[in-house]
DNA sequence: CTTTCACATCATCGCCCGCTGATATCAGCG
DNA sequence: CGCTGATATCAGCGGGCGATGATGTGAAAG
């Protein structure tokens, strides 16, 4: 059985800003305050995106004094990266996998 | 400089129902009717998608009578595999790498 | 040619979701 | 404690996008 990608994942990444908000996390571990500076967007934005980021298991929350931390959780983005190679490697043989007309 | 996900692709692949399309094109090349079977949705909604993925560059078309199949580009699976991989490994070492607080 | 079927395009509707403003909470500092 | 700044939560608005129906096009079958 071909697992598929999490389509939950996906669809938390599909947003702009917070695929712009990950790949800002994949080169350092930010607050909130270095996120609002780097992305421009309202601080009540933001935090309301770095819910749905943690409830979707992306992002892990390290409280620093008053400040929040953020740091990704680099297995979901491995996973991510395996499945879609999982699913390149089996386009690549379903070219002539063709099914009949009906 | 690290090269982002591409977040057109990702938009596109946030919607469950094309991700369930490109996961059924992964196994084998489908054409419309096959689809519809396949998910359940309408011709109309499912040609909508079509364009969509369409223009996004992630399937081919190849008309085959008054048929007309659809298949994957494994490229586009591929990029999108390594960009995630190449993100993974960024945040494994970002996790020492925090920014001091304002 | 006419019919039928596969598929695309267009217009429209409805709803989800991202954005915003107001407000609450909580930690540090004087 | 009172103040300030960082962050979270909540309610409401509005735009974009996915779903649907009607219709157009083009190719095979009869």
């Amino acid at each position: 059985m071909l697992t598929s990608v999490d389509p939950d994942v996906i669809r938390v990444l599909g947003d702009p800003l917070r695929l712009r908000i990950v790949t800002l996390l994949a080169r350092e571990t930010l607050c909130t305050t270095h996120l609002v500076e780097e992305t421009g967007a309202k601080q009540t934005n933001l935090s309301n995106h770095m819910k749905v980021l943690r409830e979707a298991g992306i992002v892990e929350t390290e409280p620093c004094g008053r400040y929040t931390y953020y740091k990704l959780k680099p297995e979901v983005l491995t996973g991510l990266s395996e499945q879609f190679a999982e699913l390149a490697a089996s386009a690549r043989t379903a070219a002539e996998n063709k099914r009949a007309c009906p």
